[in-house]
DNA sequence: GGCACGCTCATTGCATGCACTTTTCCGAGA
DNA sequence: TCTCGGAAAAGTGCATGCAATGAGCGTGCC
Protein backbone atom coordinates (compact mmCIF):
# COMPACT_ATOMS: atom_id res chain seq x y z
CA UNK A 1 0.00 0.00 0.00
CA UNK A 2 2.24 2.84 1.20
CA UNK A 3 -1.13 4.41 0.04
CA UNK A 4 -1.64 3.15 -3.25
CA UNK A 5 -4.32 0.86 -2.72
CA UNK A 6 -7.93 1.91 -2.27
CA UNK A 7 -10.05 0.10 0.81
CA UNK A 8 -8.64 -3.62 0.73
CA UNK A 9 -5.13 -3.36 -1.11
CA UNK A 10 -5.21 -5.62 -4.20
CA UNK A 11 -4.55 -9.19 -1.76
CA UNK A 12 -6.08 -11.48 -4.62
CA UNK A 13 -9.45 -10.02 -5.64
CA UNK A 14 -11.92 -12.83 -4.25
CA UNK A 15 -10.89 -11.53 -0.71
CA UNK A 16 -11.24 -7.83 -1.47
CA UNK A 17 -14.83 -8.43 -2.87
CA UNK A 18 -15.66 -11.02 0.24
CA UNK A 19 -14.49 -7.63 2.48
CA UNK A 20 -16.78 -5.91 0.39
CA UNK A 21 -19.60 -7.56 0.46
CA UNK A 22 -19.30 -8.43 3.92
CA UNK A 23 -18.13 -4.18 5.09
CA UNK A 24 -21.80 -3.52 3.43
CA UNK A 25 -23.74 -6.26 4.85
CA UNK A 26 -22.65 -4.44 7.88
CA UNK A 27 -22.93 -0.90 7.69
CA UNK A 28 -26.70 -1.84 6.09
CA UNK A 29 -26.82 -3.40 9.27
CA UNK A 30 -27.85 -6.75 7.21
CA UNK A 31 -24.77 -8.29 10.02
CA UNK A 32 -25.44 -7.51 13.11
CA UNK A 33 -23.00 -6.84 15.75
CA UNK A 34 -22.48 -10.57 17.55
CA UNK A 35 -23.43 -12.26 14.29
CA UNK A 36 -21.60 -15.46 13.17
CA UNK A 37 -19.69 -15.68 10.42
CA UNK A 38 -18.54 -19.20 10.00
CA UNK A 39 -15.08 -19.79 7.28
CA UNK A 40 -17.09 -23.00 5.47
CA UNK A 41 -20.39 -20.88 5.46
CA UNK A 42 -18.93 -17.75 4.13
CA UNK A 43 -16.54 -19.73 1.48
CA UNK A 44 -19.75 -21.80 0.19
CA UNK A 45 -21.80 -18.53 -0.20
CA UNK A 46 -19.05 -16.35 -2.04
CA UNK A 47 -17.73 -19.66 -4.49
CA UNK A 48 -14.15 -19.90 -2.86
CA UNK A 49 -12.25 -21.98 -0.29
CA UNK A 50 -12.23 -21.72 3.56
CA UNK A 51 -8.41 -20.06 3.23
CA UNK A 52 -9.93 -17.21 1.31
CA UNK A 53 -12.57 -16.80 3.57
CA UNK A 54 -10.15 -16.78 6.23
CA UNK A 55 -7.91 -13.85 4.88
CA UNK A 56 -11.16 -11.77 4.31
CA UNK A 57 -12.13 -11.99 7.89
CA UNK A 58 -8.75 -11.49 9.17
CA UNK A 59 -8.61 -8.07 7.08
CA UNK A 60 -12.08 -6.87 8.41
CA UNK A 61 -10.85 -8.07 11.90
CA UNK A 62 -8.11 -5.71 11.50
CA UNK A 63 -10.61 -2.89 10.60
CA UNK A 64 -12.44 -3.59 13.56
CA UNK A 65 -15.34 -4.97 11.93
CA UNK A 66 -15.25 -8.55 12.94
CA UNK A 67 -13.70 -10.24 16.43
CA UNK A 68 -11.39 -12.93 15.74
CA UNK A 69 -10.62 -15.20 18.57
CA UNK A 70 -8.55 -17.88 18.38
CA UNK A 71 -10.86 -21.65 17.62
CA UNK A 72 -13.94 -19.60 17.79
CA UNK A 73 -16.42 -18.50 15.11
CA UNK A 74 -15.91 -15.22 13.62
CA UNK A 75 -18.59 -12.65 15.15
CA UNK A 76 -19.34 -9.20 13.49
CA UNK A 77 -17.94 -6.70 16.49
CA UNK A 78 -19.58 -5.11 19.21
CA UNK A 79 -17.68 -2.39 20.29
CA UNK A 80 -18.85 -1.11 23.85
CA UNK A 81 -19.89 2.10 24.14
CA UNK A 82 -16.74 3.46 25.43
CA UNK A 83 -14.98 2.37 21.67
CA UNK A 84 -18.26 4.12 20.11
CA UNK A 85 -17.20 7.35 21.96
CA UNK A 86 -13.17 6.76 20.78
CA UNK A 87 -13.98 5.92 17.31
CA UNK A 88 -16.62 9.19 17.15
CA UNK A 89 -13.43 11.48 18.14
CA UNK A 90 -11.26 10.07 16.11
CA UNK A 91 -13.53 10.63 13.16
CA UNK A 92 -14.15 13.92 14.14
CA UNK A 93 -10.75 14.82 13.67
CA UNK A 94 -9.98 13.15 10.76
CA UNK A 95 -13.61 14.29 9.12
CA UNK A 96 -12.04 17.84 10.19
CA UNK A 97 -8.81 17.43 8.13
CA UNK A 98 -11.21 16.73 5.56
CA UNK A 99 -13.25 19.49 5.22
CA UNK A 100 -10.25 21.45 6.37
CA UNK A 101 -8.79 20.62 3.08
CA UNK A 102 -11.71 20.70 1.09
CA UNK A 103 -13.03 24.00 2.06
CA UNK A 104 -13.51 26.50 -0.72
CA UNK A 105 -11.98 24.13 -3.07
CA UNK A 106 -14.60 22.11 -3.91
CA UNK A 107 -15.30 22.25 -7.97
CA UNK A 108 -18.84 22.19 -9.10
CA UNK A 109 -18.78 19.04 -10.30
CA UNK A 110 -17.39 17.76 -6.82
CA UNK A 111 -20.56 19.68 -5.35
CA UNK A 112 -22.92 17.90 -7.69
CA UNK A 113 -21.36 14.39 -6.70
CA UNK A 114 -22.17 14.94 -3.04
CA UNK A 115 -25.69 16.42 -4.03
CA UNK A 116 -26.20 13.44 -6.00
CA UNK A 117 -25.92 11.18 -2.91
CA UNK A 118 -27.82 13.46 -0.69
CA UNK A 119 -30.65 13.19 -2.91
CA UNK A 120 -30.34 9.77 -3.03
CA UNK A 121 -30.62 9.93 0.60
CA UNK A 122 -33.81 11.83 0.20
CA UNK A 123 -35.40 8.89 -1.37
CA UNK A 124 -34.79 6.50 0.93
CA UNK A 125 -35.91 8.53 3.73
CA UNK A 126 -38.48 5.84 3.57
CA UNK A 127 -36.96 2.87 1.76
CA UNK A 128 -35.26 0.25 4.15
CA UNK A 129 -33.24 1.81 6.64
CA UNK A 130 -29.77 -0.20 5.59
CA UNK A 131 -30.22 2.12 2.59
CA UNK A 132 -30.06 5.55 4.42
CA UNK A 133 -27.06 4.40 6.74
CA UNK A 134 -25.33 3.13 3.59
CA UNK A 135 -25.92 6.51 1.74
CA UNK A 136 -24.65 8.58 4.59
CA UNK A 137 -21.74 6.61 5.13
CA UNK A 138 -20.82 6.64 1.56
CA UNK A 139 -21.66 10.73 1.73
CA UNK A 140 -18.30 10.93 3.95
CA UNK A 141 -16.34 8.72 2.33
CA UNK A 142 -16.92 10.45 -1.35
CA UNK A 143 -15.81 13.63 1.07
CA UNK A 144 -12.79 11.88 2.20
CA UNK A 145 -11.83 10.65 -1.53
CA UNK A 146 -11.76 14.09 -2.60
CA UNK A 147 -9.20 15.40 -0.61
CA UNK A 148 -7.01 13.09 -3.26
CA UNK A 149 -5.14 11.29 -0.48
CA UNK A 150 -4.98 7.89 -0.14
CA UNK A 151 -3.88 7.45 3.55
CA UNK A 152 -6.65 9.82 4.74
CA UNK A 153 -9.37 8.08 2.43
CA UNK A 154 -8.16 5.13 3.92
CA UNK A 155 -8.59 6.06 7.32
CA UNK A 156 -11.85 7.98 7.24
CA UNK A 157 -13.31 4.90 5.58
CA UNK A 158 -12.31 3.18 8.09
CA UNK A 159 -13.90 4.98 11.11
CA UNK A 160 -16.87 5.74 9.05
CA UNK A 161 -17.58 2.04 9.01
CA UNK A 162 -16.46 1.50 12.58
CA UNK A 163 -18.96 4.35 13.53
CA UNK A 164 -21.65 3.01 11.14
CA UNK A 165 -21.12 -0.33 13.55
CA UNK A 166 -21.24 1.69 16.18
CA UNK A 167 -24.52 2.78 15.49
CA UNK A 168 -26.02 -0.19 14.71
CA UNK A 169 -24.70 -1.45 18.48
CA UNK A 170 -26.38 0.93 20.49
CA UNK A 171 -28.17 3.50 18.00
CA UNK A 172 -32.13 3.92 18.17
CA UNK A 173 -33.48 3.72 14.67
CA UNK A 174 -31.55 6.36 12.93
CA UNK A 175 -33.09 9.64 11.80
CA UNK A 176 -32.03 10.06 8.07
CA UNK A 177 -33.78 13.22 7.90
CA UNK A 178 -31.68 15.28 9.94
CA UNK A 179 -28.65 13.64 7.96
CA UNK A 180 -30.43 15.00 5.06
CA UNK A 181 -30.42 18.46 5.97
CA UNK A 182 -27.37 18.28 7.45
CA UNK A 183 -25.66 16.96 4.73
CA UNK A 184 -26.89 19.73 2.72
CA UNK A 185 -25.52 22.35 4.69
CA UNK A 186 -22.44 20.92 4.70
CA UNK A 187 -21.78 20.57 1.28
CA UNK A 188 -22.40 24.33 0.91
CA UNK A 189 -20.13 25.60 3.90
CA UNK A 190 -17.29 23.71 2.28
CA UNK A 191 -17.75 25.28 -0.80
CA UNK A 192 -18.25 29.12 0.06
CA UNK A 193 -17.51 29.36 3.80
CA UNK A 194 -14.18 30.02 5.22
CA UNK A 195 -12.62 26.51 6.25
CA UNK A 196 -13.71 27.39 10.31
CA UNK A 197 -16.91 27.66 9.67
CA UNK A 198 -16.86 24.20 7.12
CA UNK A 199 -14.66 22.25 9.99
CA UNK A 200 -17.03 23.54 13.04
CA UNK A 201 -20.23 22.36 11.17
CA UNK A 202 -18.08 19.05 10.38
CA UNK A 203 -17.82 18.95 13.89
CA UNK A 204 -21.50 20.28 15.33
CA UNK A 205 -22.87 17.26 12.87
CA UNK A 206 -21.03 14.59 13.86
CA UNK A 207 -21.47 15.82 17.57
CA UNK A 208 -25.44 15.17 16.14
CA UNK A 209 -24.96 12.30 15.00
CA UNK A 210 -23.47 10.46 17.95
CA UNK A 211 -25.77 11.92 20.50
CA UNK A 212 -28.84 11.39 18.57
CA UNK A 213 -27.66 7.28 19.05
CA UNK A 214 -27.04 7.07 22.76
CA UNK A 215 -29.92 4.90 23.73
CA UNK A 216 -29.86 1.21 22.18
CA UNK A 217 -32.76 -1.25 21.33
CA UNK A 218 -31.56 -4.31 19.21
CA UNK A 219 -33.85 -6.92 20.01
CA UNK A 220 -31.73 -10.51 19.05
CA UNK A 221 -33.67 -12.83 16.40
CA UNK A 222 -32.56 -15.97 14.82
CA UNK A 223 -31.83 -14.86 11.50
CA UNK A 224 -29.51 -17.15 8.36
CA UNK A 225 -26.28 -16.12 7.49
CA UNK A 226 -26.97 -17.97 4.09
CA UNK A 227 -30.38 -15.69 3.59
CA UNK A 228 -28.63 -12.58 4.46
CA UNK A 229 -25.68 -12.73 2.55
CA UNK A 230 -27.47 -13.58 -0.86
CA UNK A 231 -28.46 -10.57 -2.15
CA UNK A 232 -24.28 -9.46 -1.58
CA UNK A 233 -22.85 -12.63 -3.02
CA UNK A 234 -23.30 -11.11 -6.68
CA UNK B 1 -12.14 -6.72 19.81
CA UNK B 2 -13.89 -3.35 18.30
CA UNK B 3 -10.92 -2.29 20.11
CA UNK B 4 -9.97 -5.24 22.33
CA UNK B 5 -7.03 -6.22 20.60
CA UNK B 6 -3.35 -4.70 21.20
CA UNK B 7 -1.67 -4.53 18.18
CA UNK B 8 -2.88 -7.43 15.38
CA UNK B 9 -5.76 -8.94 16.86
CA UNK B 10 -5.23 -12.34 18.47
CA UNK B 11 -5.14 -14.54 15.31
CA UNK B 12 -3.37 -17.19 16.22
CA UNK B 13 -0.36 -16.19 18.07
CA UNK B 14 2.27 -16.72 15.17
CA UNK B 15 0.70 -14.35 12.89
CA UNK B 16 0.82 -11.77 15.14
CA UNK B 17 4.64 -12.98 16.30
CA UNK B 18 5.82 -12.74 12.97
CA UNK B 19 3.74 -9.32 12.48
CA UNK B 20 5.45 -7.65 15.38
CA UNK B 21 8.73 -9.25 14.26
CA UNK B 22 8.66 -7.44 11.01
CA UNK B 23 7.26 -4.07 12.14
CA UNK B 24 10.71 -3.99 14.84
CA UNK B 25 12.50 -4.87 12.22
CA UNK B 26 11.27 -2.13 9.74
CA UNK B 27 11.15 0.52 12.29
CA UNK B 28 14.41 -0.07 13.40
CA UNK B 29 15.50 0.06 9.20
CA UNK B 30 16.75 -3.11 9.73
CA UNK B 31 14.39 -3.45 6.68
CA UNK B 32 14.18 -0.92 4.41
CA UNK B 33 11.45 0.14 1.43
CA UNK B 34 11.30 -1.84 -1.13
CA UNK B 35 13.00 -4.97 0.60
CA UNK B 36 11.95 -8.57 -0.97
CA UNK B 37 9.81 -10.42 1.70
CA UNK B 38 9.05 -13.73 0.32
CA UNK B 39 6.61 -15.91 2.27
CA UNK B 40 9.17 -19.30 1.72
CA UNK B 41 11.98 -17.33 3.32
CA UNK B 42 9.64 -15.79 5.87
CA UNK B 43 8.31 -19.04 6.91
CA UNK B 44 11.23 -21.15 7.48
CA UNK B 45 12.98 -18.44 9.50
CA UNK B 46 10.14 -18.39 11.48
CA UNK B 47 9.64 -21.90 11.26
CA UNK B 48 5.85 -22.19 10.23
CA UNK B 49 4.56 -22.59 6.80
CA UNK B 50 3.62 -19.89 4.10
CA UNK B 51 0.21 -19.78 5.08
CA UNK B 52 0.97 -18.33 8.21
CA UNK B 53 3.67 -16.00 6.44
CA UNK B 54 1.25 -15.11 4.08
CA UNK B 55 -1.60 -14.00 6.73
CA UNK B 56 1.28 -12.05 8.27
CA UNK B 57 1.99 -10.12 5.28
CA UNK B 58 -1.70 -9.61 5.02
CA UNK B 59 -2.03 -7.91 7.96
CA UNK B 60 1.16 -5.83 7.55
CA UNK B 61 -0.12 -4.57 4.32
CA UNK B 62 -3.19 -3.31 5.87
CA UNK B 63 -1.34 -1.32 8.32
CA UNK B 64 0.70 0.02 5.27
CA UNK B 65 4.14 -1.10 6.32
CA UNK B 66 4.16 -3.55 3.39
CA UNK B 67 3.23 -3.88 -0.20
CA UNK B 68 1.26 -6.60 -1.73
CA UNK B 69 0.89 -7.37 -5.57
CA UNK B 70 -0.88 -10.02 -6.86
CA UNK B 71 1.34 -13.40 -8.11
CA UNK B 72 4.45 -10.57 -7.06
CA UNK B 73 7.19 -11.06 -4.01
CA UNK B 74 5.53 -8.78 -1.14
CA UNK B 75 8.20 -6.06 -0.13
CA UNK B 76 8.48 -3.58 2.44
CA UNK B 77 6.22 -0.70 1.33
CA UNK B 78 7.89 2.78 -0.10
CA UNK B 79 5.88 5.77 0.93
CA UNK B 80 5.42 8.30 -1.40
CA UNK B 81 6.56 11.58 -0.46
CA UNK B 82 2.61 12.66 -0.63
CA UNK B 83 2.40 9.61 1.74
CA UNK B 84 4.71 10.97 4.00
CA UNK B 85 2.99 14.52 4.63
CA UNK B 86 -0.33 12.75 4.73
CA UNK B 87 1.28 10.19 7.40
CA UNK B 88 2.42 13.50 9.51
CA UNK B 89 -0.32 15.37 9.04
CA UNK B 90 -3.00 13.04 10.30
CA UNK B 91 -0.45 11.69 13.24
CA UNK B 92 -0.24 15.49 14.22
CA UNK B 93 -4.73 15.05 14.70
CA UNK B 94 -4.29 11.67 16.65
CA UNK B 95 -1.46 12.43 18.93
CA UNK B 96 -3.22 16.39 19.71
CA UNK B 97 -5.90 14.42 21.00
CA UNK B 98 -3.84 12.49 22.83
CA UNK B 99 -1.69 14.94 24.60
CA UNK B 100 -5.34 17.12 24.90
CA UNK B 101 -6.32 13.78 27.08
CA UNK B 102 -3.06 13.25 29.56
CA UNK B 103 -2.79 17.17 29.95
CA UNK B 104 -2.32 17.49 33.78
CA UNK B 105 -3.75 13.92 34.04
CA UNK B 106 -0.26 12.20 34.61
CA UNK B 107 0.27 10.66 37.13
CA UNK B 108 4.03 10.40 38.90
CA UNK B 109 4.02 6.81 37.92
CA UNK B 110 3.32 7.37 34.39
CA UNK B 111 5.96 10.41 34.18
CA UNK B 112 8.43 7.99 35.14
CA UNK B 113 7.88 5.36 32.76
CA UNK B 114 8.01 8.28 30.12
CA UNK B 115 11.31 9.41 31.26
CA UNK B 116 12.53 6.08 31.33
CA UNK B 117 12.26 5.62 27.49
CA UNK B 118 13.63 9.28 26.87
CA UNK B 119 16.70 7.78 29.27
CA UNK B 120 17.17 4.76 27.15
CA UNK B 121 16.97 7.17 24.15
CA UNK B 122 19.68 9.05 25.65
CA UNK B 123 21.62 6.10 26.22
CA UNK B 124 21.30 5.33 22.47
CA UNK B 125 21.91 8.64 20.98
CA UNK B 126 25.58 6.87 19.94
CA UNK B 127 24.90 3.48 19.75
CA UNK B 128 22.84 1.70 16.97
CA UNK B 129 20.35 4.40 14.90
CA UNK B 130 18.03 1.58 14.54
CA UNK B 131 17.73 1.30 18.59
CA UNK B 132 17.21 5.33 19.08
CA UNK B 133 14.17 5.05 16.37
CA UNK B 134 12.62 2.50 17.90
CA UNK B 135 12.57 4.32 21.20
CA UNK B 136 11.69 7.61 19.76
CA UNK B 137 8.33 5.30 18.45
CA UNK B 138 8.14 3.58 21.61
CA UNK B 139 7.61 6.97 23.79
CA UNK B 140 5.23 7.67 21.01
CA UNK B 141 3.31 4.81 21.18
CA UNK B 142 3.19 4.56 25.13
CA UNK B 143 2.07 8.24 25.43
CA UNK B 144 -0.83 6.95 23.26
CA UNK B 145 -1.51 3.98 25.37
CA UNK B 146 -1.65 5.97 28.52
CA UNK B 147 -4.97 7.59 27.44
CA UNK B 148 -6.57 3.96 28.06
CA UNK B 149 -8.35 4.22 24.42
CA UNK B 150 -7.98 1.03 22.55
CA UNK B 151 -8.69 2.28 19.61
CA UNK B 152 -6.98 5.55 19.89
CA UNK B 153 -4.04 3.28 20.67
CA UNK B 154 -4.35 0.74 17.69
CA UNK B 155 -4.48 3.92 15.55
CA UNK B 156 -1.75 5.86 16.95
CA UNK B 157 0.70 3.14 17.32
CA UNK B 158 -0.04 2.04 13.56
CA UNK B 159 0.62 5.47 11.83
CA UNK B 160 3.66 6.11 14.01
CA UNK B 161 4.83 2.60 12.28
CA UNK B 162 3.98 4.18 9.01
CA UNK B 163 5.63 7.75 9.98
CA UNK B 164 8.96 5.66 10.95
CA UNK B 165 9.17 3.64 7.44
CA UNK B 166 8.15 6.58 5.70
CA UNK B 167 11.46 8.64 7.77
CA UNK B 168 13.36 5.54 6.82
CA UNK B 169 12.55 6.12 3.09
CA UNK B 170 13.49 9.70 3.05
CA UNK B 171 14.87 10.87 6.16
CA UNK B 172 18.17 11.63 6.61
CA UNK B 173 20.09 10.07 9.39
CA UNK B 174 17.93 10.61 12.38
CA UNK B 175 18.79 13.40 15.25
CA UNK B 176 18.63 11.62 18.10
CA UNK B 177 19.50 14.87 20.44
CA UNK B 178 16.19 16.64 19.28
CA UNK B 179 14.29 14.07 19.83
CA UNK B 180 15.45 13.51 23.42
CA UNK B 181 15.18 17.11 24.27
CA UNK B 182 11.89 17.47 23.02
CA UNK B 183 10.58 14.28 24.74
CA UNK B 184 11.64 15.83 27.82
CA UNK B 185 9.82 18.71 27.37
CA UNK B 186 7.08 17.06 26.35
CA UNK B 187 6.21 15.05 29.75
CA UNK B 188 6.89 18.23 31.27
CA UNK B 189 4.29 20.42 29.49
CA UNK B 190 1.85 17.57 29.30
CA UNK B 191 2.24 16.40 33.14
CA UNK B 192 2.16 20.54 33.98
CA UNK B 193 0.36 22.80 31.08
CA UNK B 194 -2.47 23.25 30.35
CA UNK B 195 -4.05 21.20 27.06
CA UNK B 196 -3.42 23.93 25.13
CA UNK B 197 0.40 24.23 25.67
CA UNK B 198 0.98 20.75 25.11
CA UNK B 199 -0.83 20.07 22.39
CA UNK B 200 0.92 23.47 20.39
CA UNK B 201 3.86 21.48 21.96
CA UNK B 202 3.56 18.03 20.67
CA UNK B 203 2.60 20.19 17.34
CA UNK B 204 5.86 21.55 17.48
CA UNK B 205 8.09 18.70 17.77
CA UNK B 206 6.03 16.51 14.78
CA UNK B 207 6.60 19.60 12.69
CA UNK B 208 10.12 19.39 13.83
CA UNK B 209 10.53 15.78 13.12
CA UNK B 210 9.32 15.78 9.93
CA UNK B 211 10.79 18.95 8.37
CA UNK B 212 13.97 17.56 9.60
CA UNK B 213 13.26 14.52 7.48
CA UNK B 214 13.03 16.12 4.06
CA UNK B 215 16.23 15.13 2.19
CA UNK B 216 16.74 11.65 1.09
CA UNK B 217 19.50 9.35 1.37
CA UNK B 218 19.49 6.07 1.24
CA UNK B 219 22.08 3.87 -0.99
CA UNK B 220 21.01 0.61 -1.56
CA UNK B 221 23.39 -2.05 -0.86
CA UNK B 222 22.66 -5.71 -1.29
CA UNK B 223 21.38 -7.77 2.01
CA UNK B 224 20.43 -10.98 2.75
CA UNK B 225 16.81 -11.27 4.24
CA UNK B 226 17.82 -14.47 6.17
CA UNK B 227 20.63 -12.86 8.08
CA UNK B 228 18.67 -9.32 8.76
CA UNK B 229 15.75 -11.62 10.57
CA UNK B 230 17.91 -13.93 12.12
CA UNK B 231 18.10 -11.63 15.36
CA UNK B 232 14.07 -10.91 15.02
CA UNK B 233 13.25 -14.49 14.91
CA UNK B 234 13.30 -15.40 18.41
C1' DG C 1 -36.28 -31.69 38.47
C1' DG C 2 -31.68 -29.94 38.19
C1' DC C 3 -26.87 -30.34 37.57
C1' DA C 4 -22.56 -32.28 35.99
C1' DC C 5 -20.07 -35.21 33.12
C1' DG C 6 -18.60 -36.96 28.82
C1' DC C 7 -19.40 -37.83 23.99
C1' DT C 8 -20.07 -36.28 19.31
C1' DC C 9 -20.21 -32.98 15.92
C1' DA C 10 -19.08 -28.50 14.18
C1' DT C 11 -15.42 -25.50 13.22
C1' DT C 12 -10.99 -23.68 13.27
C1' DG C 13 -5.48 -24.12 12.83
C1' DC C 14 -2.21 -25.18 9.84
C1' DA C 15 0.66 -27.62 6.39
C1' DT C 16 1.02 -29.46 2.03
C1' DG C 17 0.29 -30.00 -2.95
C1' DC C 18 -0.63 -28.50 -7.50
C1' DA C 19 -1.59 -25.00 -11.00
C1' DC C 20 -0.41 -20.72 -12.65
C1' DT C 21 2.38 -16.43 -13.08
C1' DT C 22 6.48 -14.01 -13.08
C1' DT C 23 11.24 -13.67 -13.15
C1' DT C 24 15.63 -15.06 -14.43
C1' DC C 25 19.01 -16.80 -17.17
C1' DC C 26 21.10 -18.66 -21.15
C1' DG C 27 21.78 -19.21 -25.93
C1' DA C 28 20.84 -18.04 -30.87
C1' DG C 29 20.75 -14.61 -34.21
C1' DA C 30 21.90 -10.10 -35.99
C1' DT D 1 28.19 -6.93 -28.32
C1' DC D 2 23.55 -6.36 -28.08
C1' DT D 3 18.94 -8.06 -28.45
C1' DC D 4 15.31 -11.25 -28.57
C1' DG D 5 13.17 -15.61 -27.32
C1' DG D 6 12.23 -19.41 -24.67
C1' DA D 7 12.78 -22.66 -21.08
C1' DA D 8 13.80 -23.54 -16.29
C1' DA D 9 13.40 -21.77 -11.69
C1' DA D 10 11.30 -19.22 -8.17
C1' DG D 11 7.27 -17.69 -6.11
C1' DT D 12 2.46 -16.90 -5.42
C1' DG D 13 -2.90 -18.40 -5.47
C1' DC D 14 -5.76 -21.42 -3.74
C1' DA D 15 -8.02 -25.80 -2.31
C1' DT D 16 -7.89 -29.67 0.37
C1' DG D 17 -6.81 -32.80 4.23
C1' DC D 18 -5.88 -33.88 8.87
C1' DA D 19 -5.29 -32.75 13.70
C1' DA D 20 -6.95 -30.21 17.55
C1' DT D 21 -10.01 -27.37 20.00
C1' DG D 22 -14.48 -25.89 21.55
C1' DA D 23 -19.74 -26.16 21.51
C1' DG D 24 -23.84 -28.53 21.99
C1' DC D 25 -26.41 -32.29 23.74
C1' DG D 26 -27.96 -36.30 25.84
C1' DT D 27 -27.38 -39.25 29.78
C1' DG D 28 -26.89 -40.53 34.37
C1' DC D 29 -26.49 -39.22 39.03
C1' DC D 30 -27.95 -36.66 42.90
Amino acid sequence: MAGSKGSTRSEGDRVAAICAALRRAIIERALQPGDRLPEDSLGERFGVSRTIARHALGQLAAEGLVDLRRNRIAVVATPSFEDARDIFDIRLDLEKQVVRRLAGRLTDAQAKQLSAIVEAEHDARHGSEGTSIRLATEFHVLLAEMTGKPILIRYVTEICYRAGLSLAAFGRPHSSDCAVSEHLELIEAIRTGPAEKAEAMMAEHLEAVASRALLQSSGAKPRDLMDILAPYAD
